[in-house]
RNA sequence: GGCCCCUUCGUCUAGUGGUUAGGACACUGGCCUUUCACGCCGGCAACACGGGUUCGAAUCCCGUAGGGGUCACCA
């Protein structure tokens, strides 16, 4: 039996993080098997579903690398794969359940909710009375008669116990009394989501349901709903979900704006909105978030290491392995080893996997991510036809200091056009250039030095800064920090004699003679 | 509240009767150094609690506590 599993998003207009990771878990056990991963839509509740707001959800598996084998877009032998397209399939099972007496009309309108609160102000476990149970056409026209209308209920089992087995929590026992009536046809005909799932999972064949934990109580249900309908059961593993950060409280998309109250959470939204902001992209917390896939791909994460570190939430192979190629990570997944608890979303972690990755990419790589931030922010011409060895040298400096491909932008300084006024950090001004006695004479005397030395380089430069502070009698690092702040602005960056030879004697005399000027 | 689930360093985790309780991220001391970062060496830090069972328990059993999920004509 060929493996097959699903991730069934409902078009929201966003991927959820924690969304990216059962996906994942699904995506690879089918690759592991050689079996097919199915993305369906389950768009039951139209009214609050638009087309474009599945695009964003497929955009973000593109990006990721998750390919699906069958669903929108690719097609598939089960076309289609939304709910919204596939009412007679649920209609069907219905007029099944309802003729295997598994199912009921019920007419009880608000008085089922009634019933319940009774119960609740009675702290009594709550049974539907099925008073208004029709299971006859007559019973039927009684109630509508009365000017009742009806729904279509789940006669739910009052004893013993359903039992099923779990991939990640053994074995299950949950009374059936607990469960109560659930509504599997609306009143305007509608299948609600319970039902189509079920139907859906077996059309599709599906032979893994991995799905987060919230879905654990809806298991019996489900199970009531797939044996009625004379259906072979699938395998099911409820996964732990994915956290906050900093408690086990579900991560969840209304409470995005919260989260920045964590410190580390907020940093990471900080260092994409920067980069958001210098090329143009709006940064509301609504809708630019790490909770969200978007946020990483605008800030220039890379897909590999988010998986990666998605992988490690709730998972882990042995007590040392951290890294996992897309190959490994087939190889060697198994839904024995999911943990039971919810795991925190750790923004530090996962930024920490993101600058490994970055830093083990090869140059031309990083050149190539970087390109586009530097195009928007328009700093270099699209397409980049002139001038591309300035950014070759700027990454080559810059090393690790780039952890997503938008951390270029922190380096703008280097692609200023000439003339352009520096953004000077106030208070390295002041401490290098403006309370030294000396700063202003020396950064003069360095200048001309700077202006006539013959060669550019970053070794040349070196080696003629230091045997002129030895001339001068001072220490190197009487003169470095004015040089940076005159060059730069900044009062950290590059090896300093790197920086100069990037910048070039032009724009390095340049910057200094207008940094003597506002001295 | 009913039902269900979960509980090892701050965080992600290893661990299935005998370990100095291991690794990673974070934090931190030092070295390197012209700044920042990297790198290297070092450090801090956990079995929720209480009872059993056992020669011996993070590991097994029972309670307690805490956290969480779910109880829709949402998915």
């Amino acid at each position: 039996m060929t493996i097959r599993t699903r991730f069934a998003p409902s078009p929201t207009g966003y991927l959820h993080i924690g969304g990216v990771r059962t996906a994942l878990f699904n995506w690879l056990l089918a690759k592991q098997a050689g079996g097919q991963f199915i993305l369906r839509i389950d768009d039951t509740d139209e009214k609050r579903n638009q087309a474009e707001a599945l695009q964003p959800i497929l955009d973000g598996f593109r990006w990721l690398g998750m390919d699906w084998d069958e669903g929108p877009e690719v097609g598939g032998p089960h076309e289609p794969y939304f709910q919204s397209q596939r009412k007679d399939k649920y209609n069907a099972a219905v007029e099944q359940l309802l003729a295997s007496g598994h199912a009921y009309k019920d007419y009880s309108g608000s008085d089922f909710q009634a019933e319940r609160e009774a119960a609740e102000k009675a702290k009594q476990p709550f049974f539907y009375s099925r008073k208004w149970l029709a299971e006859t056409d007559q019973q039927a026209a009684e109630f509508e008669a009365e000017g009742r209308s009806s729904v279509v209920r789940l006669k739910m089992p009052r004893s013993g116990t359903c039992e099923f087995i779990d991939a990640v929590r053994g074995e299950m026992s949950i009374e059936w009394a607990t469960e109560s009536d659930h509504v599997i046809q609306r009143g305007n005909g509608a299948c609600t989501y319970h039902l189509a799932n079920v139907v859906d999972d077996h059309d599709f064949q599906i032979t893994h349901v991995i799905r987060a934990v919230e879905h654990l109580s809806n298991t019996p249900r489900q199970i009531f709903i797939a044996q009625s309908l004379g259906y072979q059961l699938p395998n099911y593993a409820h996964i732990p979900f994915v956290a906050e950060p900093g408690s086990k409280k579900k991560l969840s998309k209304r409470d995005i704006a919260k989260y920045l109250n964590n410190k580390d959470f907020k940093r990471l939204y900080q260092s994409g909105a920067e980069i958001a902001e210098q090329i143009g992209l709006q940064t509301e917390p609504d809708t630019f978030n790490p909770v969200l896939v978007e946020f990483y791909r605008e800030a220039g994460f890379l897909p590999d290491a988010i998986l990666n570190y998605l992988l490690l939430l709730g998972w882990s192979l042995d007590d040392s392995t951290e890294e996992f190629s897309r190959d490994e990570m087939i190889e060697k997944f198994s839904l024995e080893r999911i943990v039971k608890g919810a795991a925190s979303f750790d923004p530090q972690k996962l930024t920490a996997f993101q600058g490994r990755y970055f830093n083990e990419l090869p140059a031309k790589r990083k050149y190539k991510l970087c390109i586009p931030y530097l195009q928007k922010a328009g700093f270099l011409p699209d397409p980049p036809e002139c001038d591309v060895t300035l950014l070759d040298k700027v990454i080559t400096a810059a090393g690790d200091r780039l952890v997503m491909a938008g951390d270029i932008l922190k380096f703008e300084d280097f692609f200023l056009a000439d003339g352009a006024e520096l953004n000077y950090n106030e208070k390295a001004w002041q401490k290098r250039l403006v309370k030294p006695e000396r700063a202003g004479e020396l950064l003069g005397k360095c200048r001309d030095l700077l202006a006539d030395t013959p060669d550019y380089d970053a070794a040349s430069l070196e080696t003629a800064i230091k045997s002129w502070c030895e001339t001068e009698g001072i220490g190197i690092g009487d003169i470095i920090h004015a040089l940076r702040i005159a060059t730069t602005g900044k009062a950290a960056g590059f090896a300093m004699f790197d920086t100069l030879e990037i910048l070039g004697r032009e724009k390095v005399t340049q910057r200094i003679d207008s940094t003597l000027a506002k001295l």
